[in-house]
RNA sequence: GCUCGAGUGGUGGAAUUGGUAGACACGUUGGACUUAAAAUCCAAUGACCAUUGCGGUCGUGCGGGUUCAAGUCCCGCCUCGAGUACCA
C-alpha cells in the first residue's frame, strides 16, 4: 500500500473538522498571533494553482507559530460583492446571492482539500447582513465625522457643529470642500437645509458632484484604482470622465497619515513605494498669478526680453501679427491708443532696467520694520505710487535717472495726490543704494512728525475718490441672478484701477513686487467687518481632492458641492474683483523663466478670460477635449495641442506677461489645474513651447557651466541641482536655497505659500449597481439623513431586474417601496467592492458579536494581523482604502492599533505554462517542435492536461476536438515534442492547472510541498508541472523511513548516533530559519537533504524521526499527522512544541578548508577545529598540493579566515 | 518618460554577513532489478579543451572599478517584468 495519501487527507481533514482542532479563542495565558490571507472572491472558475500559494505560504506560517506555543488566529471568508455575479445575473436572471453561494461552496470544497488551519467558526461573507450591518455602521460613524487638522484626528460633526454655533468656520483648521467664510450669525440664521449644505463640504462621507470614472458598458463609476490604462480592471471596459452626484470618502484627510504610518510598517519596499506613489505627496507652493486685465495683449514679457520686433508667443495667430494694422497693432491696453505709444519706450527702457532700489527698500521697510504699516505698489486714485504708508498718508517714490524725463507726468500726479491729502517724499535710487540707512531714518522721522488730521484709513478696494468699489461689487455679488456687466471689457472695479494705472505708467516691477495690493485676506476681513451676510444660496466651492493646504486660507476650486436636486442658481464666485489664476508648482524657484500659462480645458476660468477674438477657437478646443475618452486622451500624449485665450496672465515676480492657453496636458484634477510654463525646465512645456513657438528662458544651470541658448536645445533642462540664472533676486543661489528663498518672499508678497499637494483623490464611494451594501441613507427635503442606527441592517431588497432602470438609475431606483417607515425615499446607489473589505480583518476577532462591530475585549487582544499575506494588485486599493479605514476607527477609539498590517508578504504570481502544437496550414498535420522549422507551421494552444513532460498524449489530442480527429503527427524520436511558453493563465490558452486533479493524483501534501518548491514566495515563477513528481517521491521515500515495504512501522527506540542528530539538528536549524525569513522554497529542500541523507544512514530511530514528524507538520500536516498517531500518540501533533535545535549536535572535529590562489579555489584541506591562525597557515602552506601551486614562488600573503577559508597570494 | 523589481546550467531555482558558484529538484544519459512495463535504486550531467592518467581554461546580462577574494559592493549601460503615467 505504501504512501497512501489519500486515505490519510481525508482522515486528517474530518479529524480537524471535528474536533475544531484550529478554533482560535482568546487566551489571554498565551501570545496571540494574528496571520490573515486577502480574503477571495468566489469567482466561478474556482480555485486554480495560483490563488492557495499564499494560502499555503500562511498556513506553514500558522502552523508554525501554533508549535511554538501561539495562540494563532487564522480565519478565510469571502468577499462575496462582485461585479462578475452582477453581471451573470443581468444575462441569465439568476439572483447573484444564488451564485456567489453556489461559488462559495465551490472555494470551500477546494480550500477543505489542501488542508488548511482555518478557524471557520470565524468565516465572514461581506454579503452577509450581518456582516454588512457594521459596513453601514461605519459609514453613518463616517457620516457623522469630519476632520480636525488640529488634533487631526477625525472628531464627531456635534463639535463642529457647536464651533459653528459659536464662531463660524472662523478659526477652523479642518478638512473641507467649504470656500466660504461665514459667520455663527449666518449659522444659526440659515436654515436645515442650509445647514446641511454646510456640513456636507466637512464630512468624511459626503455627498458632491465630481469628476469620476464612468464606464458605460458596466453601467457603473469606479475609484481610481479601478481603473488600468484607462479601461476597467473588471472587463476591460472603455472608461470616461463625467460629472457626476456620488458619495465619497474623505480619504485625502488621512493623506498624511497614510503617508507616514508606512514607515511603521514592515511591508515590502515595492509595495510601501507604490503607495507612496499613490498618496503622491508633492512639496511646493502654491502662486497666484493675476489675469492682465486687457483684450488681446500680444506682447509677451518674459524676464529680461525686450519688446521690439517680432511680437512673440503668438506667432500663429493671424490677428496678432500685423502691427502696421493701427486697427490691431495698438490695442494692448484696451482702450487709450496715444497712451500706449505715448509710453512704450519709457516701458522698454524700464524692463530693460529694472532697479534694485526699490526691492532693497522693500526689504526694510515692509510689514512694520520701522513701526508703520508701508504697502508698496499700492493704488491710490489712479496712480500705482511705489510705497505708501496709509496711516500718515504718505507716499514715498523712488525715482532713479530713468524717472527723470518723466518729471512732467510725475508733476502732475504729484498735484493729484496731494489734492486727495496726500503727501510724497521721494528718494532716488542711489540714494537708497548707497545710504540706505539714512534713507529708512528719513522716512521714519517724517511719519513720526507728520499729523494726519483724517486718520481714516484706506482699506484694500477703497479709493479716495467717493465710490467705494470693493463694497459696491460686493453686494453686486449677491443681488441676484444677475451680475451687472461694467462697461468696460474687464467687469470689476478694483481691476478698472489697475488698468487705468497700468496705461498711464505701464511700470515694470522690480523683482518682488506685485501689482497693487492685492490681498485676499484684507478683502476677506472687509467683507465680514461689514457684517454683510449674503442671501442664500451661498456658494460653496469644492477644492480639487488631495489639495492639501498648509495654510488654511485660499480654496479656490471649481467643482461645486450641491446636496441632490440642488442647482447653482446663478452664484457668482465671490471675491472676483481680481480675477487671479492660482497655480501650484513644486518648483516656485523657476519662477523667472515661466513664459507662459496652462489652464485645463476645464478650467472655470477659460471661459471668462478667453478674448471674444478667441473664443470660437477655445470653445472648439474645450469642447473637443472634452469629447474625448480618457483611453484616446492616454493614448495620445504624444500629440501636442492647446489654444490660446487670448488672455495674459502677470509674472508676479518679474510683472512679465504670459500668454495663457489652454491644453489637455493639463489635468483638471490635478493641483489647481492651471500650471506657470517653464519651458526651460520642464520637457512637456518645452515640446508645447517649441510646438506653438512660444519663449524658453534657462534659469539653472549645472553648477560651474555657462547658460546657453535655449534656441539650440533638443529639450528641456535637467534642474534638480543646480544654480539659478536670471532669476533676479535668487540668481546665483542653488536649487534648494531658491526654492526656500522664493516660496518666502511669495508668502510676504500676500500671493502664495508654501503647500503640500496630493496625488491621492477621495475614494469615489457609491456604485450604481445593485449587488452591494446600500447605504444605510434616506433623503428628506433632498437632504441625506443617515438611518437611525437601531434600523440597521438596511437589508439588500429584492429587485426584478438587475439592469438600471430607464431614466439609467440604479436598480434599487426601480423599487417603489425602497423607502424608510416614514415615505422618506433611500439611497439607490450601493457600496463599492472594497467597502465591506475594509474592515474585515476586524470583524474577525469577533465575528459573531451581534451587539458591536467587534468587542474591547476582542481588539485589546489580537489588536491587529501580523501577517498578511496576499497578491500585489491590492497595493493601491484595498491595502490603502483599510489603512483608511482602521485609522478612522483609530480615531472613534475602537481599533487600539493606528496600523491594521504589521507585515505584509506579496505572493507573486503563478504564470501558466502554454503547451503548443505545430500544424501545417491547412491541413490536419502537426509537426513536433525540433522539426518544425522544416516546414511552415502555424502555432496552436493546446490544453496542459494532453502533455506530460512536453510530450503530447496524442491519442488523447484526437479526442480533444472535433476537427483533430484524425490528426496525423510528424513524430522525433517516437514522441510528439509540444513548445511551450510562459504566459497569464487562462482558459483561452488552455493552461490553467486546477489543483484538484494535482490533489487526485499526488494529494494534498505533495501540492503544499511543491508549490513552495518552485521558487520563492514574493517571485512570480511559471507553473510546471514536471517538478512535481520529485516532490511526491520526497514524501514517499519519508514515509519508508517509518515504514516497510509490508505498512509495518520500522522505527526502533535504538540511541540515534552523532550522525543520524547532526542530519537532525541541521534540519532543525534551517527549517526553523527558513520559516522565520518565509523562504519555503529552501526548507522544502532542507527536509529533502534531510530525508536523503537519514536514509543513507538506514535511520529509522524514533529518536530522530519523531522530532522529524513535527518538523514538517507546518508543510504536510496530513501526513505528519498520521506519522505522530503511528509513533502511538494521540490527539492532533499541531500544538506540540517544535522541536528545539542544539547546538552541540553540530559541532564538527575538523574543518575542510578550500585553499585558494589568488582567490581561486584550487584544493582541499581537512584540518582539525581549533587550530590558531598561524597553525592553520603553516599546515596550508606545507602540504603538498600547495607546494605544486607554488611553484617555488614565494608567498606574499596569507589571508586566513577560520572555518571559511584560505587564501594564498603570491 | 518616471518608480520599483529581476537577469545564475536544457528547466525551476540555491548560495542568509564579500569567502568553495550551480545546493535541492526536474529533465537527459547510462546502469541495476524485471519476461516486460511501472515503481524503486545506483552513477553521470555548466561550457569548452584534454583524456591513458593527472588535469586545465572559461563561466552568474554587458563594459569598467574596488578587494587577497565579487553572483554579492561601486560606476556606466543592455534586456525583461510590474506599477504608474502629460501629477506641474
Amino acid at each position: 500500500m505504501g504512501y497512501d495519501f489519500d486515505r490519510i487527507e481525508k482522515k486528517w481533514q474530518k479529524y480537524w473538522s471535528e474536533h475544531k482542532t484550529f478554533k482560535a479563542d482568546i487566551n489571554h495565558d498565551k501570545p496571540k498571533f494574528y496571520v490573515l490571507d486577502m480574503f477571495p472572491y468566489p469567482s466561478g472558475a474556482g480555485l486554480h494553482v495560483g490563488h492557495p500559494l499564499g494560502y499555503i505560504a500562511s498556513d506553514i506560517y500558522s502552523r508554525f507559530k501554533r508549535h511554538q506555543g501561539f495562540n494563532v488566529l487564522h480565519p478565510m471568508g469571502y468577499d462575496a460583492y462582485g461585479l462578475p455575479a452582477e453581471q451573470y445575473a443581468i444575462q441569465t436572471g439568476t439572483h447573484p446571492e444564488i451564485t456567489t453561494e453556489k461559488n462559495i461552496l465551490r472555494y470551500r470544497e477546494q480550500l477543505d482539500k489542501i488542508g488548511f488551519s482555518f478557524d471557520w467558526d470565524r468565516e465572514v461573507r461581506t454579503s452577509d447582513p450581518e456582516y454588512y450591518r457594521w459596513t453601514q455602521w461605519t459609514f453613518i460613524r463616517l457620516f457623522h465625522s469630519w476632520y480636525n487638522k488640529k488634533t487631526d484626528k477625525a472628531e464627531d460633526i456635534s463639535a463642529l457643529i457647536t464651533h459653528f454655533e459659536i464662531n463660524g468656520n472662523a478659526g477652523l483648521e479642518a478638512t473641507n470642500t467649504c470656500e466660504e467664510i461665514f459667520t455663527a450669525e449666518f449659522w444659526n440664521n440659515a436654515s436645515e437645509k442650509e445647514q446641511q449644505q454646510i456640513l456636507m463640504h466637512y464630512r468624511l462621507a459626503y455627498l458632491s458632484e465630481t469628476m469620476v470614472n464612468w464606464c458605460p458598458e458596466l453601467g457603473t463609476v469606479l475609484a481610481n484604482d479601478e481603473v488600468k490604462e484607462g479601461l476597467s480592471e473588471r472587463g476591460g471596459h472603455p472608461v470616461e470622465k463625467k460629472l457626476m452626484m456620488q458619495w465619497s470618502l474623505r480619504i485625502t484627510a488621512y493623506a498624511q497619515r497614510l503617508l507616514d504610518g508606512l514607515e511603521t510598517v514592515d511591508w515590502s519596499e515595492p509595495i510601501k513605494e507604490m503607495q507612496r506613489n499613490w498618496i503622491g505627496r508633492s512639496e511646493g507652493a502654491s502662486v497666484d498669478f493675476e489675469v492682465w486685465d486687457g483684450d488681446e495683449s500680444p506682447k509677451v514679457l518674459p524676464f529680461g526680453e525686450d519688446l521690439g520686433g517680432v511680437i512673440e508667443g503668438t506667432g500663429n495667430t493671424e490677428d496678432s501679427n500685423n502691427e502696421n494694422d493701427p486697427e490691431n497693432t495698438p490695442g494692448y491696453y484696451g482702450t487709450d491708443k496715444g497712451a500706449w505709444f505715448a509710453n512704450k519706450d519709457y516701458v522698454r527702457e524700464l524692463r530693460k532696467n529694472p532697479t534694485d532700489a526699490e526691492a532693497l527698500l522693500w526689504e526694510n521697510v515692509r510689514k512694520d520694520r520701522i513701526g508703520y504699516r508701508i504697502r508698496r505698489q499700492h493704488a491710490i486714485e489712479a496712480y500705482i505710487v511705489d510705497f505708501v504708508c496709509l496711516s500718515k498718508k504718505t507716499i514715498i517714490e523712488l525715482d532713479g535717472d530713468i524717472h527723470d524725463y518723466q518729471a512732467k507726468a510725475d508733476k502732475l500726479r504729484t498735484e493729484t495726490l496731494e489734492e486727495n491729502g496726500y503727501s510724497i517724499i521721494r528718494f532716488k535710487n542711489s540714494d537708497v543704494n548707497d545710504h540706505l540707512e539714512e534713507v529708512i531714518k528719513t522716512i521714519k522721522t517724517y511719519l513720526d512728525n507728520k499729523i494726519v488730521e483724517d486718520l481714516k484709513v484706506l482699506l484694500f478696494g477703497e479709493d479716495l475718490g467717493g465710490v467705494k468699489e470693493g463694497t459696491k461689487t460686493t453686494e453686486e455679488r449677491y443681488k441676484g441672478d444677475e451680475l451687472i456687466t461694467p462697461p468696460h471689457p474687464s467687469p470689476k472695479g478694483r481691476e478698472q484701477i489697475i488698468d487705468y494705472n497700468l496705461n498711464e505708467s505701464t511700470k515694470v516691477l522690480p523683482f518682488g513686487e506685485d501689482l497693487g495690493g492685492v490681498n485676499e485676506a484684507e478683502v476677506k476681513t472687509t467683507d465680514k467687518g461689514d457684517s454683510f451676510t449674503p442671501p442664500l444660496p451661498i456658494a460653496i466651492w469644492d477644492s480639487p481632492e488631495g489639495r492639501e493646504q498648509i495654510t488654511d486660507k485660499n480654496l479656490n476650486e471649481s467643482t461645486k458641492v450641491l446636496p441632490l436636486g440642488e442647482d447653482i442658481g446663478g452664484v457668482n464666485k465671490p471675491n472676483q474683483q481680481t480675477q487671479k489664476i492660482t497655480v501650484f508648482t513644486t518648483r516656485p524657484d523657476t519662477l523667472f523663466g515661466a513664459t507662459f500659462m496652462v489652464l485645463a480645458p476645464e478650467h472655470e476660468l477659460v471661459s471668462q478670460i478667453t478674448s471674444a477674438s478667441r473664443r470660437e477657437k477655445v470653445e472648439a478646443y474645450v469642447s473637443w477635449a472634452k469629447n474625448r475618452s480618457e483611453r484616446e486622451r492616454m493614448t495620445e500624449v504624444k500629440n501636442i495641442s492647446g489654444e490660446f485665450t487670448g488672455a495674459y496672465g502677470v509674472n508676479p515676480l518679474t510683472g512679465g506677461k504670459l500668454p495663457i492657453w489652454i491644453a489637455d496636458y493639463v489635468l483638471s484634477g490635478y493641483g489647481t489645474g492651471a500650471i506657470m510654463a517653464v519651458p526651460g525646465h520642464d520637457s512637456r512645456d518645452f515640446a508645447f513651447a517649441r510646438h506653438f513657438d512660444l519663449p524658453i528662458i534657462q534659469v539653472v544651470v549645472k553648477e560651474g557651466e555657462e547658460p546657453t541658448d535655449p534656441a539650440t536645445w533638443d529639450d528641456s533642462i535637467d534642474s534638480k541641482e543646480g544654480v539659478m540664472v536670471n532669476s533676479g533676486f535668487i540668481t546665483g543661489m542653488k536649487v534648494k536655497e531658491a526654492i526656500i528663498t522664493t516660496i518666502n518672499k511669495i508668502q510676504e508678497m500676500g500671493i502664495g505659500y508654501g503647500t503640500i499637494n496630493f496625488r491621492l483623490h477621495d475614494a469615489i464611494f457609491s456604485r450604481q449597481r445593485y449587488w452591494g451594501e446600500p447605504f444605510p441613507i434616506y433623503y428628506k427635503d433632498g437632504m441625506p439623513y443617515t438611518l437611525d442606527e437601531s434600523g440597521l441592517p438596511l437589508k439588500l431588497p429584492q429587485v426584478e431586474s438587475y439592469l438600471p432602470t430607464e431614466q439609467g438609475d440604479p436598480p434599487l431606483a426601480a423599487l417603489t417601496d425602497w423607502k424608510t417607515k416614514e415615505g422618506y425615499p433611500l439611497e439607490t446607489n450601493t457600496m463599492p467592492g472594497f467597502a465591506g473589505s475594509s474592515g474585515y480583518y476586524l470583524r474577525y476577532m469577533d465575528p459573531q458579536n451581534k451587539e458591536e462591530y467587534f468587542s474591547a475585549e476582542a481588539n485589546q487582544y489580537w489588536r491587529n494581523v501580523d501577517l498578511y499575506v496576499g497578491g500585489d494588485e491590492h497595493a493601491a486599493g484595498h491595502l490603502i482604502y483599510s489603512r483608511f479605514w482602521n485609522k478612522f476607527l483609530y480615531d472613534l477609539g475602537m481599533a487600539c492599533e493606528a496600523e491594521p498590517f504589521k507585515k505584509l508578504i506579496n505572493q507573486g504570481k503563478i504564470q501558466g505554462r502554454s503547451s503548443f502544437v505545430y500544424r501545417i496550414p491547412g491541413t490536419n498535420k502537426f509537426v513536433s517542435h525540433n522539426l518544425r522549422k522544416d516546414y511552415d507551421t502555424q502555432r496552436l494552444h493546446v490544453d496542459i492536461d494532453l502533455v506530460e513532460n512536453d510530450v503530447l498524449n496524442t491519442k488523447g489530442f484526437k479526442a480533444w476536438r472535433e476537427e483533430y480527429k484524425n490528426a496525423e503527427f510528424i513524430l522525433e524520436e517516437g514522441k510528439y515534442i509540444c513548445g511551450w511558453e510562459v504566459e497569464k493563465m487562462s482558459k483561452s490558452k488552455h493552461n490553467v492547472q486546477n489543483p484538484d486533479a494535482l490533489i487526485e493524483k499526488y494529494g494534498a501534501d505533495t501540492l503544499r510541498l511543491y508549490e513552495m518548491f518552485l521558487g520563492p514566495l514574493e517571485q512570480d515563477k511559471p507553473w510546471d508541472t514536471n517538478g512535481i513528481e520529485g516532490v511526491f517521491r520526497f514524501l514517499k521515500r519519508l514515509w519508508r523511513l517509518y515504514f516497510d515495504n509490508n505498512d509495518q512501522l520500522i522505527v526502533t527506540n535504538e540511541n540515534a548516533t552523532k550522525e543520524e542528530l547532526k542530519v537532525l539538528h541541521k534540519t532543525i536549524k534551517k527549517i526553523h530559519e527558513d520559516i522565520e525569513r518565509f523562504s519555503f522554497n529552501t526548507g522544502v529542500s532542507a527536509f529533502m537533504i534531510c530525508v536523503n541523507e537519514l536514509m543513507e544512514l538506514n535511520c529509522h530511530k524514533r529518536e530522530i524521526l519523531e522530532p522529524l514528524a513535527l518538523l514538517i507538520e507546518p508543510y504536510a500536516p496530513h501526513v505528519a499527522e498520521e506519522l505522530w498517531q503511528s509513533l502511538g500518540h494521540t490527539g492532533s501533533i499541531s500544538t506540540v512544541d517544535f522541536p528545539q535545535y542544539v547546538e552541540k549536535y553540530l559541532a564538527e572535529a575538523s574543518f575542510q578548508y578550500p585553499v585558494s590562489f589568488n582567490g581561486k579555489m584550487r584544493f582541499k584541506l581537512d584540518l582539525p577545529m581549533g587550530l590558531t591562525i598561524a597553525e592553520i597557515e603553516k599546515a596550508a602552506l606545507e602540504s603538498d598540493e600547495a607546494k605544486k601551486w607554488m611553484e617555488g614562488k614565494p608567498v606574499r600573503k596569507v589571508i586566513i579566515v577560520p572555518n571559511r577559508i584560505i587564501n594564498i597570494v603570491i
